[in-house]
DNA sequence: TTGTAAGCGTTATCAC
DNA sequence: GTGATAACGCTTACAA
């Protein structure tokens, strides 16, 4: 190996010429050290203000792009986030991921989404495969058990939106109030007073909340709750649920959220059942498709891009998860009096 | 609160007190080498069965995690797939990203999913910025230039779909025939002989080889083209769009994707105008939402998923995208009888 | 088949 | 403020 001034590097026994270039390659163009052009690179502020700018301009010329490995390695910081989510086709996720996204590259950090297909074993396989790529954990329509979070939190920083499995583990809630009330006040309003809730998987803590949340303001107002089974989260669990609605005493029906709602106002058209006039329908989320299926669905709304983006600043700031989101009612064609 | 493990780098020589076991603990464990600990876990076959066994059960023992970072360093090998994305909330990327992230984990890949909110300028900043950490990248739906695909393509394996930029990059791409053959043949059935094209955004090849294909299939059925003007490929587009369409000659109109169809179709409800007796109207993707809106959408659709999963193979086989990927009408309500 | 050792590109500790 | 150098955890010739 002929080596001229530089001593440290001994370089390709094997004849591997990387190709792209390093901070030595920038030391050497810079005329400094290697370590000085790590520290320029890092942390602005701990080098001379020339030297810096000699090093950003010779990292400039030779097009330096940082290694994120080489990065990682000893500093075990490999600047990305995993967001998983159970659906990626149900639209609630798409504010979550925008704002996580953008919340993470202000950072300068890279998201990495993984989608479970609704399944928890997936969910966990893929937590556990990722986890020591990234630097921390969104969870963000989680099927895990409490237990399973619990775990993954104990070995990465991991942030919860719409579960809470206690202190132990950070978390973005919604404060159902505000929607929840308008909501039901809403249908008090045009006269109906049994109202219907259909819960979504057992498994899902916020369905649960949304529940209580909806029984609360029920009672407030003198009406009747009356509570379905659980349903599967989707077009078809909607669509399944619609025998129940019709023959049930409840004139209008909340349910765990707009997927599903789709699914009973697709049924109900296709059994000309009339909606609003024969049943009042409202979701949760105003979802992409809730605004144009007919009747357009009334529904209650969470800032699901801020929920994101405080999701990333949690793990990033360790902090952003303090208040509740604010949940909000939209008015749409799916509620009508009381017939 | 959340626990966060600061992974500090280790100043003393022989203390490995980082937390998560490495293939040395495995190896002082094993009673091995950990040269041999590495083949027995990435090239097995290459190490004595007995050996490999105990290295397993040693790795089992410790809950072994490789370090990505580690393997990435030395072999340049990231394991990591990059996915560029106009526009998440577009539901025609769904079946890419399942399609791309199935085939990616099946080869131990991880997949990150970049989303550049329509803006070319963004895309082209996040690929720069994500190709030191991935091994390829998949272009969906780009909007870069031809030169700037080039150019990425050059640096790492790179997979365009629904883009051709000559022999240089390798696509992903949909024989158009089969499935516009199938709706103009249809519409001229159902008697119109005036067909109108929306394209999408000028930038788009694929908008331009759908334009082809429709004036093709037009020409042989001796019916007449009219091609309206370039158009976002948003429901905010369709709804600008509907104008020109009712006081153009054309009886039915094919719309470049689906989603500024919906919107198309949401414009004309809002101003009473029925379809499809006013307008016939079909889109491209069969997206979430075509099949609920009223009427729905008659649309020509790729398969999607399989898209994706070609993306990755030809990324890491190096094959995957021979042949053109069949397309399909899918009939529905928003095309009818010219009256 | 397995052990030895030289890196991979960066950061961080220590001197100077 | 800057230079030298030892890690970080893994792979891979080369030897044995």
């Amino acid at each position: 190996m002929s080596s001229n001034t530089e001593a440290t590097v001994a370089p390709r026994p094997g004849g591997r010429s990387s190709g792209a270039p390093t901070i030595y390659d920038i030391a050497r163009l810079a005329e400094v050290n290697p370590s000085t052009v790590s520290r320029a690179l890092s942390q602005p502020g701990r080098v001379n203000a020339k030297t810096a700018e000699r090093i950003r301009v010779a990292a400039e010329q030779l097009n330096f792009r940082m290694n994120p490995s080489a990065r990682a390695l000893p500093t075990g910081r490999t600047h990305t986030l995993a967001l998983l989510v159970a659906d990626i086709t149900n639209p609630v996720v798409f504010g979550i991921i925008r704002g996580a996204a953008q919340e993470a590259a202000a950072h300068g950090y890279t998201l990495i989404i993984a989608e479970s297909e609704e399944s928890g074993e997936r969910e966990a396989t893929d937590a556990v495969r990722l986890i020591p790529s990234v630097d921390g954990v969104i969870l963000a329509t989680t099927r895990l058990d409490d237990d399973a979070i619990r775990r993954l939190a104990s070995s990465k920083p991991l942030v919860t939106i719409n579960r809470d499995v206690g202190e132990s583990v950070d978390s973005v809630l919604p404060d159902l109030t505000i929607g929840v009330d308008a909501a039901v006040a809403h249908l008090v309003e045009l006269g109906h007073d049994v109202i219907g809730y259909i819960p979504g998987p057992a498994s899902s803590w916020i369905s649960e909340r949304r529940r209580e949340a909806i029984e609360h303001a029920v009672d407030e107002r003198g009406a009747t709750l009356v509570v379905f089974d659980h349903t599967s989260p989707t077009r078809e669990g909607g669509a399944a649920a619609l025998d129940a609605l019709i023959s049930s005493p409840a004139t209008a029906v909340i349910g765990y959220n707009d997927m599903m709602m789709l699914g009973v106002l697709q049924e109900a058209a296709r059994h000309g059942i009339e909606i609003p006039e024969r049943l009042s329908l409202i979701g949760f989320d105003d979802i992409f498709g809730s605004d144009f299926i007919s009747p357009p669905l009334t529904t209650i709304r969470m800032p699901l891009f801020e929920a994101g983006r405080r999701a990333v600043r949690a793990i990033l700031d360790s902090d952003g998860t303090d208040g509740l989101l604010p949940t909000e009612l939209v008015l749409r064609a799916s509620t009508g009096p009381r017939v």
